[in-house]
DNA sequence: AGCACGCCGACT
DNA sequence: GTCGGCGTGCTC
């Protein structure tokens, strides 16, 4: 029996690398206290909550204080999520306690208690049946009147999604009561226990193939699901689901940002036979807590989430899943930079379960993986229903006239797809009226007091149809100026063409259809959103938008795609922006056309000959990736280069070149290429100036070697106590 | 990150 | 005369 250890070893949720010793709490013993729980500690002048990751021996002359409360019966974070997350903060280089803290849920990172997540029942009670037939019609009566018989939560949420609402204006009113599950609620939900023996799905050829492979999966094993939009991905992720749940097993699927509607949760929730835990944004921070605490339990067998769903302990997993695994949304900007489809790669590893990546338009680092064997490489080449591919036409706009940024061949064809009955989508990645206000008599132009770009000011966006200025990268907003600060010249001009200057020009010239614009200035939320497209219906009609649209939401009737304003996608200086523009071009052309009628995409441009367009067109994604693969390897960027981006700011340009001037010294022994320190693309973000230097390396090895010596020395900078710096490990833009 | 301590400008 | 600005230093 080794005698236990007298120290804690406890992490932190502080930016600093290094753990902190703690005696325990009066009357508990150190070796009472297991790694992975959560504990109450004396921090500085403050109390922090903090996880026990070790054991350890007194170290002399470090005065120990004692911790003030053990807040947990048994460890939170322990097995292969602590071990995964330990790595985690190896490989960002970032502080244990930091990743940990970024791990758990907000209310557990704060000490609460764990959220009790039993599953309860609900009835009417004697008060509740007498007032129900007096009740007024309504979302509580309509409750009421399910609850006349004891209902589980699980049916509940099936078959009344929110439904706590108006069960907590029944409960104020003394009309319900609590069942323990024990008493035999109503489980049985009215949409559960089809399984996977829904007789609705009969899988094609491809996706028998791809079903066969996963399940023919033993332990770790890597699969690219690479499919054109409308292959039915989503059958074959449900159907290797089902063979885990049938395994006993959990599931974790991770989602982008905007799919996961309630539609796509509905769907799960309706095939599998389970109940499904959603973890998303729009949740508050009880529900999260209680969701991750059901995966943790194992009562959750099937969880569906957004980027930190990938946080969840999974005890009894089974398969992961990454829906659209080239999305953005899974990499973190700001705190820790971690990207959960990576580490979603690591976890299924320790966790030795088959993961699943998804997309039509897979990243190159992906593909890359494929192509080098390491993941199994599925394809689905047929769209379900025989849909046709959408036809694509590069519309060469150069010495057109341009009405709204729009030619005169693209409006004519709006008027054709209108005029057949089918409904058209226009689509601008420029939100507002207008990029720019311009004074047409000096040349003066509008930009943020308190940004700039690579010297120049950051010009203010136009909004309320030129009303308004707004600064997009630091939300500055001011009314537009009646005149010209420099000349007084009345003659000012709104240049270019956002979303809202488009709409505005679509609405008068298609006045006989609804013309709806959908961004984030338009749209408060999903819910919002799906209202815009409920009303529209089947009807002819225009939808404007950016990025928002490029996926989900399916409008039935949709037969033409308009692009405009690609040209600085194909000409932007970040290396990875040709991917994503063809990744975008590729999943908004996929929302064109139906079984009966093929779509048809326009892209408007003034560079038809530019030989990403000419790839894309001509032999679609695949051939672009080819392509562009070749020409990373060439320039030596990802995935032939492992990159990472030193960033320091300060309210002087001075301390943050002495900092990265610093660190570039550091590795200059290094076989590491450090290039800059440059000023950042946008320094003087909101009065900040920044800088940044990228690191990079063939070799991924190289360059957490050069890592694991900076790091440490640039904690003991006395430079960097001047700055706020942050180090992107895998960095998806050089932003 | 917080939080305290410490030394210089405009205000009851 | 004080209130408060943020530079600097520390956290088991």
């Amino acid at each position: 029996m080794p005698i236990p250890l007298p120290v804690l070893r406890v992490a932190l949720p502080v930016p600093l690398p290094r753990l902190f010793g703690y005696l325990p709490p009066p009357g508990a013993e150190a070796g009472a206290v297991a790694v992975g729980q959560r504990l109450r500690v004396p921090f500085g002048q403050r109390e922090v909550c903090g996880v026990v990751v070790g054991h350890g021996e007194a170290e002399p002359g470090v005065e120990l204080r004692a911790a003030l409360e053990i807040l947990d019966d048994g460890p939170l974070l322990h097995g292969e999520l602590l071990a995964s997350l330990r790595w985690l903060a190896g490989y960002l280089h970032a502080p244990l306690g930091e990743v940990l803290a970024t791990a758990l849920p907000a209310s557990l990172r704060r000490g609460e208690p764990l959220p009790d997540i039993a599953r309860h029942g609900w009835v009417l009670n004697e008060a509740g049946r007498t007032a129900l037939p007096a009740m007024r019609a309504g979302k509580p009566k309509a409750l009421a009147a399910l609850l006349a018989e004891a209902r589980g939560e699980d049916w509940l949420d099936d078959a009344s999604p929110g439904w706590r609402t108006p069960l907590r204006g029944l409960r104020e009113r003394g009309l319900v009561e609590r069942v323990v599950p024990e008493e035999k609620v109503g489980s049985e939900s009215p949409f559960r226990g089809k399984g996977d023996s829904d007789p609705t799905f009969s899988p094609n050829a491809e996706q028998q193939l791809a079903i066969d492979a996963i399940r023919a999966a033993d332990g770790f094993a890597p699969f690219l699901l690479d499919g054109v939009t409308g292959s039915g991905k989503t059958e074959v992720y449900l159907q290797a689901i089902a063979d885990c749940l049938a395994r006993g097993k959990q599931a974790l699927v991770l989602v982008p940002e905007i799919g996961l509607t309630p539609q796509a949760l509905a769907r799960f929730r309706a095939r599998l036979g389970v109940p499904v835990h959603a973890l998303h944004s729009g949740l508050n921070d009880g529900e999260r807590a209680a969701a991750w605490w059901a995966a943790a339990s194992g009562q959750a067998r099937v969880v569906v989430g957004t980027r930190s769903a990938i946080f969840v302990p999974l005890p009894e997993a089974g398969l992961v899943v990454v829906d659209e695994e080239h999305d953005g949304s899974y990499k973190q900007f700001d705190g820790i930079r971690y990207h959960a489809r990576d580490f979603a790669i690591v976890r299924a590893r320790a966790l030795g379960v088959p993961i699943v990546l998804g997309s039509a338009t897979p990243s190159l680092e992906t593909l890359h993986n494929a192509q080098a064997g390491r993941y199994a490489h599925l394809r689905l080449r047929q769209r379900a229903g025989a849909a046709q591919p959408p036809r694509v036409r590069v519309l060469d706009v150069r010495k057109r006239p341009l009405q709204a940024g729009l030619s005169e061949d693209a409006l004519g064809a709006i008027r054709s797809a209108l005029d057949a009955g089918g409904q058209v989508l226009v689509f601008r990645n420029r939100r507002g009226y207008a990029p720019v206000l311009l004074c047409h008599d000096c040349g003066w132009s509008a930009h943020c007091p308190r940004c700039s770009t690579e010297d120049k000011p950051t010009p203010m966006t136009v909004h309320a149809h030129g009303k308004r200025l707004q600064c997009h990268h630091c939300g500055y907003r001011k009314p537009s100026p009646p005149a010209c600060p420099d000349c007084a010249s009345l003659a000012l001009q709104p240049q270019g063409n956002g979303t809202e200057r488009i709409e505005e020009e679509l609405g008068a010239r298609f006045s006989d259809v609804p013309v709806l614009r959908i961004d984030r200035g338009s749209t408060g939320h999903r819910d919002a959103l799906q209202k815009h497209f409920d009303a529209l219906g089947a009807r002819p009609g225009v939808l404007i938008g950016t990025q928002m649209l490029a996926k989900g939401h399916d409008l039935p009737n949709l037969t033409l795609v308009v692009v405009v304003g690609i040209d600085e996608g194909l000409f932007s200086a970040d290396f990875r922006s040709g991917e994503k523009l063809a990744q975008l071009l590729v999943q908004v052309a996929g929302r064109a056309g139906r079984a009966d009628k093929p779509g048809e995409v326009l892209l408007q441009t003034h560079h038809p000959e530019h030989p990403l367009l000419q790839t894309l067109v001509g032999g679609g994604y695949h051939a672009f990736a080819e392509a562009e693969l070749a020409m990373r390897e060439l320039a030596g960027f990802p995935p032939f280069a492992h990159l990472a981006l030193l960033r320091a700011e300060a309210k002087h340009a001075d301390p943050p070149l002495r900092f990265l001037h610093e660190a570039k010294e550091a590795l200059r022994e290094f076989p590491v290429d450090a290039s800059g320190p440059l000023p950042a693309p946008m320094p003087r973000r909101a009065g900040y100036q920044r800088a940044q230097l990228i690191l990079s390396a063939p070799q991924r090895r190289d360059l957490h070697a050069a890592l694991d010596a900076l790091v440490p020395t640039l904690y003991a900078s006395p430079e960097a106590r001047r700055v706020r710096w942050s180090l992107d490990v895998d960095p998806v833009d050089l932003y």
